[in-house]
DNA sequence: TTGAAAGCGCTACCAA
DNA sequence: TTGGTAGCGCTTTCAA
């Protein structure tokens, strides 16, 4: 029914791989430009599409990259995947994005899913501390850089920010500010950047010679309904916080929510830092003190590096770490004797 | 070098037809559990993992599909792409994702890529209004399903919402306030929620017998700077507007910080009402009023017409057309007299 | 410069 | 219940 490589070339009169030929226009191969211009006409005269599954069975490739992102709706991974598809769509690769909502048995599905397209690469936004997966990716051979998360225990290529500098950078802040009470509303312990927030956080507290308080420390996850959570949590304890430094920016809203419920107000009562820099931040009211991470060279470079491997260049860096910086809004301020 | 069907039935001492038979495990068929077995094992120990790409050529799908959105970062897409997403992922279908930047020349590109990939279906939130891809997807036989946006001249199937009510819904709210004056920040004229959105705010205009003014109709386009620069306009005018009617959200986030940067405040000095009703808008100053549509809902409506229309399967209803909501925040207020 | 033919990995028909 | 085989639409080698 569909619209063949033969069809064309029976209505042109010449034979199919003439035809193949002609689309793939190597100019290695010489042929008739009479020959070429008869297959064109036949071509547009039939409306031929070539059928890109059949080109990828024979070549061997699908001209496909996957994407895992554990939630579309954290602004954070638009961004970052505006910077993987500027790239991709100028090297004509489709993107093929799946959820995992961050939950280990759909992201083993979705790799073994994407793995089974043959996907030529893969670039991985969502990863369990658990190896499992990427063994499995591993041993099918294809390419794949993590992106955003790293895993500190292994040794894949990845881009990431530096999470522990930026943390850190976060809690001097709010040190300088006066603040010795300061809390932390931490991610997912089973992902890096948790816990390389945490470790920032600690040391900084360290060098400060503030004592780590583990009743300041409480684990959220990256969603603004967790960050509300973990801040009414923090605002019953005996001896509130002054100051908290949320994982994420979305964190740090749902801990801005659950604040003012309380008729506090940020930073009169307390001060609050996120962490990513997305950009609406900076509309909230109060607007946010944040660790800026530049999210969308983050998706460039990932996918960039991504295809160098795809295409068995050399990859001179095989772990970009990118440097975040401090975005000082209104969300932070001294704390009040 | 990779594994395939061969090399398993090899393994298991059997033909490759009944590995296949044992990998699609259909009902009807009858196998011998101990061939079952061998056959299984055999997969196991040499890891195996079946070729989606052949399996495709030879059924002549792609259990894919693909969607076409113009920019991920206005949150509006990412709640759709959810709705998508959430019922995609439930039948196996992976989402080709592709990006057209509202440029009719890449949305055409775009297209020609998924059609030639042989996509089962196709998901269209970025539509102009030029029939030209449209015809081109018709041509295929592909099903499409427009989403968001629809396109009022044709007899496509879509999902969208009730644009003109949503926009009279914001200009009666504002009427009631008092406001007269009231400007609107349109979309792109060449999509249809750009223009009804318009027809809803001219209507409502005309019920209250409010003159059209052009003057405070300024078309814009659906970015936040694009509502930022038509507020800017807005604003030198000699008589201007108290309230101001964005096509957007985002446009209206741009307008409210042209307005603050003139040293005026929303809504006290200016009236602001949004579109779409993103989550983000109900935590920035001031809280925004806006036109709320459902845009998970869409998403998996969307999905789920395409999908029976995938399968041949009928579809009651081939419009849908969503109610909206108005959420009054605090950037509307009654009109200083 | 072009044609013939093999084969990518899989499924499904027809036989046995 | 299983095997043999043709063929999905394409590219690429080998010959002509």
């Amino acid at each position: 029914m569909s619209i063949t490589i033969k069809d064309v070339a029976q209505r042109a009169g010449v034979n199919a791989s003439t035809v193949s030929r002609v689309i793939n226009s190597d100019s290695k191969l010489s042929i008739r430009e009479e020959t070429k211009r008869r297959v064109l006409d036949a071509i547009r005269e039939l409306g031929y599409h070539p059928n890109s599954i059949a080109r990828n069975l024979r070549l061997k490739t699908s001209d496909a990259i996957g994407m895992l992102i554990p939630d579309i709706t954290n602004p954070l991974f638009p961004e970052v995947i505006k910077g993987v598809e500027n790239l991709a769509s100028e090297k004509d690769l489709s993107l093929i994005l799946c959820h995992t909502w961050d939950n280990h048995e759909k992201e083993l599905k979705m790799i073994r899913f994407l793995l089974n397209r043959r996907v030529d690469g893969l670039l991985l936004a969502s990863v369990h501390m658990r190896a499992e997966a990427i063994e499995e990716i591993e041993k099918s051979g294809t390419p794949y850089v993590l992106v955003n998360r790293g895993n500190r225990k292994d040794v894949s290529a990845y881009v990431v920010a530096d999470n522990t500098a930026g943390a850190k950078m976060a809690v001097h802040h709010l040190i300088g500010l006066g603040h010795k009470k300061i809390a932390h509303i931490a991610g997912f312990l089973y992902t890096d950047t948790g816990l390389e927030r945490i470790e920032g956080y600690r040391k900084e507290l360290n060098l400060a010679d503030i004592p780590f308080n583990s009743d300041y420390m409480v684990e959220a996850g990256y969603t603004e309904p967790e960050g509300y959570k973990a801040m009414n949590k923090l605002l019953l304890l005996p001896d509130r916080p002054t100051a908290v430094f949320a994982a994420n920016d979305l964190l740090a809203m749902g801990a801005i929510l659950a604040i003012h419920e309380k008729g506090l107000s940020v930073p009169e009562d307390i001060s609050v830092v996120g962490f990513d820099g997305i950009w609406l931040v900076e509309r909230i009211t109060p607007a946010l003190t944040t660790v800026k991470v530049p999210l969308n060279e983050m998706g460039y470079l990932a996918m960039n590096m991504l295809f160098n491997k795809m295409k068995g260049m050399p990859v001179e860096q095989e772990r970009i770490v990118l440097k975040p910086s401090l975005v000082v809004r209104c969300s932070t301020d001294r704390v009040k004797s």
